[in-house]
DNA sequence: AGTCCTATCATTTTT
DNA sequence: TGATAGGACT
């Protein structure tokens, strides 16, 4: 491969350096994706190692996904036989090879944060902690934390003798070791926590995958935490041919357990290492280089990097002060429709909104809606935590491994058929003092004492369906299951007859469900129960992004690293969101802060847009901050404020946004009537075929002049508006207002 | 047993 | 503000 062509200097230096270790610190929009899937292929095509000796890791599947397409486009289908995947989907394959060795059986099911807080809950329970000085969370976090530093709850107790509080923490985190091992289950920590024990408890197991992977690749080096750290560690060992990319400056996951460290100290992990630095940045015009170079140089502890540029300087940095959170949305809304105007090229798929918190994404939404531009939300309620479906993830899981009691009791009596919480605690305690699972006792029923006898027939009923799908588990595809379910329990059932709005998109989910199920049948290898609760445990949001879709895309900071967009907004910039108000006295945390707003700006290609408002609500309460110091970080010559064009301001403030005074309909005067008939959205329908509010039904079929052809599903008030959640034939389902979308009957 | 209502709490960020 | 968990009521 010519690869002197295909790459700068120092990329190439990177993509050559094969023997060894390796340390490339690559800034923001460095081309660090392109030196990775080139040295990939370089090893394989030009020096003949084999792929299978080549283990890369990344943070998210998304990431390790576009890694395996690129890489495929250079070697083809070699790269098959290749790991390329996250720390947790690594460590699940390992672990569901080696895990016996542990003690547990090779079915082990993967516990989500949700399950570990009912599980956390009923420890509390049965320890008896109430106090309100103590939280679940706050347990939760604790626990989570040790297993990334690698401590074990024996230790974690014994450290803390003195410590009464923190010594009840300990005592949860044993009881809840304990009961994951009873339920044969794993925690999202214990994947790599297990597997960390593992290598260091069994030599020959990691001798094994220390010879298999001679070569190691570890990206987002500067997010991985203890644990992470101590597994690559030990892989390294054998052959020490690890790189790792990573910049110090992008570290946002310290909170978490990620530890800038690891980086930091690469050179004394690994005295011959070399290093080489990624400086020339492909991205972002020259304005928002300079820009984030500023911001970033007031972190006191990072490694000295300066991003440079090619690329023009572009335009300055836009501010926007507005004076509500409600004005900021609306700002945002006319800029990119006022851009999407001036520049022809520019689409919807072209803007991203970024903010701190997820909750600020609900007045975009609301903005977005009414002035009808498309969008998407990233994160925030995920599609596998909705409730019906977790419902039937736990059938699954439960079906996978009848030892996960905290699956059985979620599903125990939904739908309802009579096994009510005091039955399932008497069940719970026999179970306990014979030291069984909950499904043995259930198995037998019969020799539970004092139990009224149409709850022992309830559960024999409930027994035998389980049972039929346990038998059922490797005969039938997943699809086919998770559709045996829905009817042999009648889950569907249930829901259909409950006439209520939100059960019909219930309905539509499951439907979702099957499908998913459906296409993971046809694109994976492995096709077994297991597998398939394995990926949608370990998928996240942002996995699902799809850069294709043309709508504009909302999310957080954190879930968009790695990404990058023509137009970014960085939205609620104001001191105490961010940064946050927990961060303003702790040196620490700032400085997390500060690199968070690093990550932000360089997501941005051509333009970046900074606002803040005067005045918002937090928790229902008006709070006046004011904007955010990472902006007067900025220097003066790359920013201005954007001035506001009147008019276009005028067509959104007319048409009033707030629930309480939305009646644009009624309150027609000659000023607003010519701004409302202007709008498309509006004016484009003749009044003939405009869907009438007597015409809203249910399962009617509309039009709407952007999304096509689609069906009414549900139907709510909103202040004088009503909302329509209508699933659309070719763009899915939308949520659009009555009031301002266009739509006609069909 | 199941439903409905009220009180309380919370916001970083997520593999 | 909104979600949710626990309690009261049917």
């Amino acid at each position: 491969m010519d690869l002197k062509n295909l790459l700068n200097k120092e990329q190439y230096e990177a993509a050559v350096t094969i023997d060894g270790p390796l340390l490339i610190l690559a800034g923001a929009g460095s081309g660090k994706t392109r030196v990775l899937t080139y040295r990939v292929a370089h090893m394989i095509k030009d020096l003949n190692i084999y792929p299978s000796k080549i283990l890369a890791i990344t943070f998210t599947n998304k990431a390790a996904g576009e890694m395996k397409d690129r890489i495929r486009e250079l070697v083809g289908d070699e790269v098959d036989s290749m790991w390329i995947s996250t720390f947790h989907s690594s460590c699940v394959r390992i672990l569901r090879r080696e895990i016996d060795k542990l003690g547990y059986n090779k079915n082990f099911a993967i516990y989500d944060s949700y399950d570990q807080k009912v599980l956390i809950k009923q420890c509390m329970k049965e320890l008896d902690i109430n106090d309100k000085d103590i939280t679940d969370r706050e347990i939760i976090n604790k626990i989570s934390g040790q297993k990334d530093d690698l401590v074990p709850p024996e230790q974690f107790k014994r450290e803390n003798e003195g410590n009464f509080r923190v010594n009840k923490i300990a005592d949860v985190y044993l009881l809840y070791q304990k009961k994951l091992e009873d339920n044969n289950a794993l925690d999202f920590d214990d994947l790599i926590y297990k597997t960390v024990q593992l290598f260091k408890s069994h030599s020959d197991v990691l001798e094994f995958y220390q010879r298999k992977f001679k070569y190691i690749m570890v990206d987002e080096y500067q997010d991985t935490n203890r644990s992470q750290y101590e597994f690559v560690r030990l892989l390294a060992q054998g052959y020490k041919n690890i790189c790792v990319v990573g910049d110090d400056d992008q570290c946002i996951y310290a909170w978490r357990g990620a530890d800038v460290k690891n980086i930091l100290d690469f050179e004394q992990d690994y005295p011959n290492a070399k290093v080489i630095k990624l400086e020339q940045n492909y991205r972002s015009k020259g304005n928002i280089l300079k820009a984030a170079n500023d911001v970033i140089s007031n972190n006191a502890h990072r490694k000295r990097k300066v991003l440079r540029t090619e690329s023009e300087s572009g335009d300055k940095i836009k501010l926007y002060r507005a004076y509500s959170d409600i004005d900021e949305g609306r700002y945002v809304a006319s800029r990119i429709k006022e851009m999407l105007k001036e520049n022809g090229k520019r689409q919807y798929k072209d803007f991203a909104i970024l903010y701190r918190t997820n909750a600020q994404s609900r007045i975009f939404e609301d903005v977005f809606m009414k002035s009808n531009i498309p969008y998407r939300i990233i994160g925030g309620l995920k599609f596998y935590d909705r409730k019906e479906i977790k419902d039937i993830m736990a059938y699954l899981k439960f079906i996978n491994n009848p030892l996960d009691d905290v699956s059985l009791r979620r599903i125990i009596n939904v739908p309802k058929r009579s096994i009510g919480d005091s039955t399932v605690q008497k069940i719970q305690n026999f179970a306990d003092s014979m030291e069984e699972s909950l499904y043995n006792v259930i198995l037998d029923v019969d020799e539970v004492l004092n139990l009224p006898k149409r709850s022992v027939n309830s559960i024999k009923k409930f027994v035998s369906i389980i049972n039929t799908f346990i038998k059922n588990r490797d005969k039938i595809p997943v699809s086919s299951l998770i559709r045996e379910i829905l009817d042999i329990t009648g889950y569907l059932e249930e829901l259909k007859i409950n006439k209520e709005a939100d059960s019909i998109s219930r309905v539509e989910n499951l439907k979702e469900l099957v499908s998913a199920a459906s296409e993971f049948e046809a694109t994976s290898e492995d096709t077994t129960l297991s597998a398939f609760l394995e990926k949608v445990t370990l998928v996240s949001d942002i996995d699902n992004f799809d850069d294709n879709a043309n709508s504009v895309v909302l999310m957080t900071v954190h879930s968009a690293k790695g990404l990058e967009f023509p137009v970014v907004f960085m939205v609620g910039m104001e001191n105490g969101i961010f940064p946050g108000i927990q961060s303003l006295d702790n040196v620490e945390e700032m400085e997390e802060s500060r690199r968070l707003c690093y990550v932000g700006i360089t997501r941005a290609k051509e333009q970046l847009y900074m606002t803040s408002a005067e005045t918002r609500r937090v928790f229902g309460r008006v709070v006046a901050y004011e904007q955010s110091n990472f902006i007067d970080e900025i220097s003066r010559e790359l920013r201005e404020y954007d001035t506001v064009k009147k008019n276009s301001m005028n067509n959104f403030s007319d048409r009033v946004l707030d629930k309480n005074t939305f009646s644009w309909t009624k309150k027609v005067t000659p000023n607003n009537l010519s701004n409302a008939v202007r709008t498309p959205a509006v004016n484009s329908i003749s009044n003939e075929n405009c869907l009438k509010p007597e015409g809203i039904k249910e399962g009617i079929k509309v039009k709407h002049s952007k999304f096509g052809v689609g069906t009414i599903v549900s139907i709510s008030k909103n202040g004088s508006d009503i909302k329509l959640t209508i699933v659309f034939d070719k763009m899915g389902i939308k949520n659009l207002m009555y009031g301002i979308a266009p739509l006609e009957a069909v």
